[in-house]
Order: C-alpha cells, then sequence, then structure tokens
DNA sequence: ATTAGCTTATGT
DNA sequence: CATAAGCTAATC
C-alpha cells in the first residue's frame, strides 16, 4: 500500500493524506474527494509507512496525467509563496498551475504546415490551392488549427498540396530560419559586466546582480549574450518582464539575435490560448525550450534545469500581483534563481530602492553601464526655482521664464516639446477662502479636485463626482480656484502663450477621446504636449528635444518612499525622451516649495543620489530598516472587518506595549497565525491600491489608531539567511 | 471556501 | 436558562 500527501487545489492549507492503489510520483495531479467533493490535488509526497491516523483513510480516484506537471523545486516555491505572503498553499497552487492542467486537458498533436517547393506551378482550374499555396507562403511554419481558421474547408485542397509534395506537415515549428542577424558586438564596458556575470552563470551557484545602466546603454544585449552562454553551458533561461506589452517587443528582439545559435523561445503571459500554454510549459518541462519569456507568473513554471534568471524592468510595480497570493514576480525570481543554484540578474535604469540597498549593503553585486553604444549624449538638465519668480502675467506662477524662453526657442526650430504633471484636472484645491473649508470627497475623505472641461468636482480615489458650484454653500463667498496646478490648467496657460501652437492634453481624461494620439504625436500633428504618468511609458518621440517638468518637488510631498520613488522614476524616464542622435535634449525641472534644493540631485539624472537619500531616510525614519517585513493587505474592506481588525490590534497593544510595529494579515485567522508564530507586529498597506489611504485615515481618527503605526509599507523581504 | 461546533453576549 | 451572534479550526 503507498500513503501519498496530496494538496487540494482549493484554499487548503496543508496536504492530505490519501492511499494510492498503484505507486504515484510526487509532482503527479490526482483526483481526490475532499469533504465529499470531488477536487484535483498534488501530490506532495510518497511513503510507504502508514501514518498514525485517527481517521478513516480513502483512496484517491486515479490520476489526470501519467507524469508529474511539476518538479521538487515548484513545491517548494509554492511552499515559501504560502509561508511568506500568508495564503493557504492549496490557492498558491491553483495560480501556480494553469486551469487547463487542471481539468486535465489533453490536446492533440499540433503540425505546423510549411510551402516547400518554391517553383510550384498550379493549373489555372487550381484556383484554391494556388491561393492556399500563396498564403502558405506568405506564413511560413503556420499551425493547422490557424490554417482551419483561414481556410475553414480547406483540408481536401491541403491533402492534395501534400500530396504533391508542395507543402511539408511538422510536427515543430523550426527555429526561426533565415534571420542572419546574430549578437551584437559588446562595448569594452559591457564586456566588462558580461565576464563577470558569466563567471557566476559557470560557478553553478546562486549569486544575484544588480545591473543598473542608463537608458539605451544596452542591458538587453548583455540579457542576450548572456542567454546564449547558458545555452551553451546546456542550461534554461527564465526572462521576466513587467508587461505583455513589453514581452511582445523582447519576443521579437530575443528571436532576431538568438535563432541563429539554435536557441528556442517560447513566450508565457496570461493571454495565451491554452493550446500554446501547454506548448511552451511542456517545452520548458521536458527541456526543448531553452528560453522563456514572460510576465511574472512565468516564475511558476517548470524547468528541467533552470540555469539563468533574468528579471528586466527590475523596478516596475507590475511586478506585484493585486490578488492573493500577493506575490512579487521580482523577489519570487530570486528565490527561485536560489532554489536552482542559479544567477538572478536583476536590470534596471531606475533601480528599486530595495535592491539598491541590497546592493549597497553587498547582498547583491552591482554592476553599471553608464554611457550609450551609440554614443548619443543624454539630456542637459535645468533647474528653474519658481521662487523667485517675478509675477509679470497670469502665466507666469505656472511657467518659469526659463521654460517659457526655452518653449519659444523649441517651437521656433519646428520641434517638440513635452510637460510633465502628474496630476489631473485643473485645481486639485478647491477651496473656501472664508470659512477655509476644503472641499472632500462624501465618500472617502479625500480632497475633491475641480475639473474646468465638464465644472465638476472629482475624487481621484473613488472617482465620485459631483457638479461645482461658484459659490460656497455655507457662506456664500466665491469658490477659489488660483491655488494648485493641473494638467487642465497648464493646458488654459500654454493656450494663452503660444497662441499658435498645436496644444494635446494627455492624461487619463483625455485619453479616451484621442485613441492614435501617439500616431498623430509622430506625423506632427501638436507641438506640445502635456501629461501625466501615462506618458512615461517606454514610448519613444523623434522630435522632442525639450522636457519641462512643471512640479518637480511633487516628489517631497510624497506620503511614503514609494510613491516617491515612483515619481522619481517617471521623472528620469520622461527626461530620458528628449534629444535626437545629433544634439541633446533639454529639460527644465520646475520647483515651487521652498525646501526644493534638494531637488537638485536631479541635475544630470543622478539616480545614485536619489536612491541614497532615499534608503537613508527610510533608515533613520519611520521604516523599520531592512528587517523582517510582511506585505498584505485587508482582504475586504468592509467596516466591520476593519473594525475588527482594529479591536484586535488595539486588545494586542494594550498587552504588550511595544515599539514594534503591528502586523495585520489580509484575514482575521491569519493576524492570529502571525501573532503566533511571527511575533511581528506590522501593519500593511501597499500604495497601489491608493483607495485605502482615505480608509486607513478615516479610521485613525474613529478608532484612536495609535500614531506610530505605519501607514504605508511597500517592501518586500529578500531574506537571503 | 465552507461549516460544524464551541464561546461569549444578550434577553427573559 | 434559552437563544443569538461571533469566532475557531478542520477538511484525509
Amino acid at each position: 500500500m503507498v500513503y501519498v500527501n496530496v494538496l487540494p487545489l482549493r484554499s487548503v492549507d496543508r496536504a492530505l493524506t490519501y492511499t494510492a492503489p498503484q505507486p504515484l510520483q510526487v509532482g503527479m495531479l490526482v483526483h481526490i474527494r475532499v469533504r465529499g467533493r470531488r477536487t484535483v490535488g498534488l501530490v506532495m509526497k510518497v511513503s510507504n509507512c502508514a501514518p498514525d491516523a485517527d481517521y478513516a483513510l480513502v483512496s484517491i480516484e486515479g490520476s489526470l496525467y501519467e507524469t508529474p506537471v511539476v518538479y521538487e523545486d515548484n513545491l517548494a516555491l509554492i511552499q515559501r509563496v504560502a509561508g511568506y505572503y500568508m495564503c493557504p498553499l492549496g490557492t498558491v497552487l491553483e495560480t501556480a498551475l494553469p486551469a487547463f492542467l487542471r481539468i486535465g486537458k489533453v490536446f492533440k498533436k499540433e503540425f505546423f504546415l510549411h510551402a516547400t517547393d518554391i517553383t510550384a506551378t498550379f493549373s489555372s482550374r487550381a484556383v484554391q490551392q494556388a491561393a492556399m499555396y500563396c498564403w502558405l507562403e506568405q506564413h511560413p511554419f503556420v499551425s493547422e488549427a490557424e490554417f482551419r481558421k483561414n481556410f475553414p474547408k480547406g483540408m481536401i485542397f491541403l491533402k492534395r498540396l501534400i500530396e504533391k509534395n508542395y507543402v511539408e506537415r511538422c510536427e515543430q515549428p523550426p527555429l526561426e530560419a533565415g534571420s542572419a542577424d546574430t549578437l551584437l558586438p559588446l562595448t569594452n564596458e559591457q564586456k566588462k559586466v558580461f565576464g563577470k556575470l558569466r563567471t557566476a552563470l559557470q560557478a553553478g551557484q546562486f549569486s544575484a546582480h544588480l545591473l543598473f545602466g542608463v537608458t539605451g546603454s544596452g542591458k538587453t544585449e548583455l540579457y542576450h549574450a548572456l542567454t546564449a552562454e547558458a545555452k551553451n553551458l546546456g542550461l534554461q533561461t527564465l526572462y521576466l518582464v513587467p508587461e505583455i506589452l513589453l514581452s511582445a517587443q523582447a519576443l521579437a528582439k530575443l528571436k532576431m539575435r538568438l535563432s541563429a545559435y539554435g536557441i528556442r523561445v517560447g513566450l508565457w503571459h496570461s493571454r495565451l490560448s491554452d493550446g500554446e500554454r501547454m506548448r511552451v510549459r511542456q517545452g520548458a518541462l521536458d527541456g526543448t525550450v531553452d528560453v522563456v519569456l514572460g510576465t511574472r507568473s512565468a516564475v511558476f513554471l517548470p524547468f528541467k534545469r533552470l540555469g539563468l534568471v533574468i528579471v528586466d524592468e527590475e523596478h516596475e510595480p507590475s511586478y506585484k500581483q493585486s490578488e492573493t497570493p500577493r506575490y512579487h514576480g521580482r523577489d519570487l525570481a530570486l528565490y527561485r534563481a536560489r532554489l536552482n543554484n542559479a544567477p538572478c540578474v536583476l536590470g534596471s535604469a531606475t533601480p528599486s530602492v530595495e535592491s539598491w540597498n541590497e546592493a549597497r549593503c553587498g547582498h547583491y553585486a552591482l554592476h553599471t553601464l553608464a554611457q550609450r553604444p551609440s554614443g548619443q549624449p543624454l539630456p542637459k538638465v535645468f533647474l528653474a526655482d519658481m521662487r523667485y519668480e517675478k509675477p509679470n502675467f497670469e502665466g507666469s506662477f505656472v511657467l518659469s521664464a526659463l521654460l517659457r524662453e526655452k518653449l519659444s526657442a523649441c517651437l521656433d526650430r519646428g520641434e517638440q516639446a513635452l510637460l510633465f504633471l502628474n496630476r489631473r484636472g485643473y485645481a486639485p484645491y478647491y477651496y473656501c477662502p472664508k470659512c477655509r473649508v476644503r472641499l472632500e470627497c462624501p465618500n472617502c475623505k479625500s480632497y475633491l479636485v475641480f475639473h474646468k472641461t465638464d465644472r465638476t468636482l472629482r475624487c481621484h480615489i473613488c472617482d465620485t463626482r459631483v457638479t461645482a458650484y461658484d459659490r460656497c454653500p455655507a457662506c456664500n463667498s466665491p469658490m477659489r480656484l488660483s491655488i494648485g496646478l493641473g494638467t487642465q490648467r497648464i493646458e488654459a496657460c500654454l493656450k494663452q502663450l503660444y497662441k499658435r501652437a498645436r496644444i494635446l492634453r494627455l492624461d487619463s481624461d483625455a485619453a479616451s477621446k484621442e485613441n492614435d494620439w501617439y500616431e498623430a504625436v509622430l506625423e506632427r500633428k501638436y507641438d506640445i504636449l502635456i501629461g501625466t504618468q501615462m506618458v512615461a511609458k517606454g514610448l519613444d518621440f523623434p522630435h522632442l528635444t525639450l522636457v519641462g517638468v512643471i512640479q518637480a518637488d511633487l516628489i517631497t510631498a510624497a506620503e511614503d518612499f514609494r510613491s516617491s520613488e515612483r515619481l522619481f522614476q517617471l521623472l528620469v524616464q520622461v527626461s530620458g525622451r528628449a534629444g535626437r542622435a545629433e544634439r541633446p535634449g533639454e529639460v527644465v525641472l520646475q520647483t515651487f516649495s521652498p525646501d526644493a534644493d534638494w531637488v537638485g540631485y536631479a541635475l544630470q539624472h543622478d539616480t545614485v543620489g536619489f536612491l541614497d537619500r532615499e534608503t537613508a531616510l527610510r533608515k533613520q525614519h519611520r521604516y523599520p530598516p531592512f528587517r523582517r517585513m510582511v506585505r498584505h493587505l485587508f482582504r475586504s474592506f468592509s467596516e466591520k472587518t476593519l473594525r475588527y481588525v482594529v479591536d484586535q490590534w488595539n486588545g494586542f497593544l494594550r498587552k504588550n506595549v511595544s515599539e514594534d510595529v503591528e502586523i495585520m494579515g489580509p484575514a482575521v485567522p491569519y493576524i492570529n497565525k502571525a501573532h503566533r508564530y511571527w511575533r511581528m507586529h506590522l501593519l500593511y498597506l501597499t500604495p497601489h491600491e491608493t483607495s485605502f489611504l482615505p480608509q486607513l485615515q478615516n479610521l485613525r481618527q474613529r478608532f484612536q489608531m495609535p500614531s506610530n503605526v505605519i501607514d504605508i509599507l511597500d517592501v518586500d523581504p529578500t531574506d537571503f539567511r
């Protein structure tokens, strides 16, 4: 008799013991009954001796596949996620396994079609065949399914084509043939870094590396070279990118550079069809795919011999999953690399504060790329302190003399300019000067922002909208609008100053109107762009030479280090857009606040200065520095739950007065679990879900939340000890 | 997730 | 003492 520990694909926190009629392997999927209900579970352990159980043992009801669907390292990763992100094991398993596996879906063998005979001729009657052949020539190695989609009744003709040996039917699409491109030669700077990373790769041990390279410094080329090196050593590579959108670009580049070396690339993200998913997964599992390029969920894939992990744009917040299990793709990639004795390379032009700190403390090896292989110069940065501006006319409080001058010059040259302000609306301050009341959202108590276009007051957190009124409802005095800047106000000001310029506002309010604005900008239908963070999303503007950051010191006003970091990253990214091959771009940073001096760090894109400052701040200040921290959210934000959580919290505080911070798990049982096992107390909220902020403030007031509680933390511990 | 079963609060 | 409400722990 065989005994197996099976983890059900449900929110169950541990494996259950069953008997099995025939021997099973760890990692296999089996049908089981849990509380009388049929479910699927994963075999975690197999043993021959009976457990001393006080319950009746039940047998499993058969297995879904003949072979295991995951390896041992996948199980270890699942366990890590469950423990670390405080989520039931079964729930993690559910996210780690693609849906098609759970239902035991079996795929027919896929065939690929390939036009072989270029000299093929068709009689004038065989119109259909000729048309199909022509199509097949244009689409080399399409899958049969794809062919059927295009020619629903074409199978008979296809048969004929195959008989004539015009078309070949093969089981595997070959590598992208014909692309003669190979790896680009590396510059001296790149070679130096590559040498170190190659040594790490050959060592066959876990090591963490932060690749810090300015935009255009050729990080991608390094990834390619490393991937090829891994292939040489017979190792597979996991290559993570933050978004599906970017994965297509990265895939094209990888294929172009690496197919000449016989390297097979698989793409993985949540929008693939089941068939493609299964092919890539199977390829990674049996080792026929050399590189898997994918979004965060790819860390859970089974690899036969994973030897290298790459995380591109390491700082991107989209690596963080916003549903349970709330894992961070980058952190799991590091853990995965450790499980597989592989080096992990994190790359970014604007590293995250936590990665920077790890590198500074020597836990990660730091590699810097400071030059662009193309030799293109970095933009020139100017600082405009608005405190010394003379109020000449309406526009002067909004745009500095320096920026106005640069704008005019830019327009005269017929080039484009981009103004960046991360605030929608017209005026973020809408208040009555007599009552000194700033209007709040009736829903969530955050401040309302005035939108001039449709004369509404909007809450930017929960999207509540109210029609604006000119006079204060309490004292009937006129409301004031002149304080605070939003994109609409900049737009109005620009229209007044540059009557002939074509101006485009780009924020989430305006975006819905103009769908293909990017095309229009490329075609130079606009001269000045004014936008929020959506303009910073990796798009190239070839005619852009001037960037103005309207309130560069908004960073100082950010409520937590994560927001401040994000703003800084946007600033660097936006600034990087300026300039053309022959001439460096210009960047004007406008600052308003009296303590804006430190914004000078941004001169010459001093990312290091910023990061050092942020890590230092975190150390002396509110964030318990570099201790183990948990990242979690309340699972539901019903007032009942929150109330309960707060009560638990207060009760605990009364018992042991502690200078430590308090923990609140995602669900009530986990709060207690955390108390018992971790003795760590931390309230955690992530700023990605800003809707929590006002709620928390609310709670504070109503429940007298102690003021030493940390409101917002967003640090994942990378605890390597 | 779901729920049986235990503890505590509330009311007569 | 009965009943309701709140909460924990278990699923083989």
